[in-house]
DNA sequence: TCCGCGCTACGAAGCTCTTCGTTGACATTA
DNA sequence: TAATGTCAACGAAGAGCTTCGTAGCGCGGA
């Protein structure tokens, strides 16, 4: 009703997302400093994305020192939460389950990880879902 | 070894590779066809769409009549495999655990697919995991 | 035979994404 | 004060995505 929902981010932005979840609110230098052994950029391309995402939405900032500090509009959870949805749209025809189930086949589902969701679904199970925020 | 792997789908990709699963092998007037109602566009546009996707391998073309016809080169689940992996690495930190969490978190996971997804997790529970291909 | 229709191929326009160089403002220091 | 360094802003280049118009080919009907 109030939130204009900021765009699904592209992969540099979500790169540049990730810092800033993990550093909390911080400056294009700190930004473009973690950013660099992953992803080796200029430092004005990480200035330029983050002016970009300023624009978009997907960050604010506050420009009341001289060097800008940005931070997340919104949190990790919050964008994982929108991009699960997006691709459940997409390519799954809405089904949360199919999802899940593609999630359980990846190699990447080691068995701790099994052991884990299985406790989520059981602290979930008979339970309704009212959790929907976005 | 042998599989080059498609790139990641685009959304307009997408849109046509469902189509392609839906209805089986087709020709590009029978993708268009189907594709107008949800996104009209002109016949060429599909045309021009299905030549780019198979110089990328994502689909493959018959081309022994005049008029082609084209299939998905992976399976729907093959893809939605490889979506998911690739949403976990980029925006889960690789935790597929993670993901099924925030679908879980999503209005479009009911009741009946809370208990549908249960009865997966059973079903795999204990069992290792060893399906990988993609 | 010739016309029209459906088909593929091609090129280009308009858009977004990502990248970086340059510029000018401001601060710090010698 | 002059030199040096850091910063935001901007413009533009190059790539990819999506769209469509146009051209050219072959086939079947008049």
């Amino acid at each position: 009703m109030s939130k204009p929902s900021a765009p699904r981010p592209t992969d540099a932005e979500l790169a540049i997302l990730r810092v800033l979840w993990e550093r909390g609110p911080s400056t294009v230098r700190q930004v473009h400093d973690s950013l660099t052994p992953e992803r080796p950029t200029a430092y004005t391309t990480a200035l330029k994305m983050l002016q970009i995402m300023t624009e978009k939405g997907l960050v604010r900032r506050d420009e009341t020192d001289r060097t800008h500090i940005y931070h997340a509009r919104l949190t990790q959870e919050q964008t994982q939460r929108q991009l699960v949805r997006d691709l459940v749209d997409r390519a799954f025809g809405g089904s949360a389950s199919k999802l899940v189930m593609q999630a359980l086949a990846t190699r990447r589902a080691s068995a701790e990880e099994l052991a884990e969701i299985r406790k989520l679904i059981e602290g979930r199970d008979g339970r309704e879902v009212r959790d929907d925020r976005d």
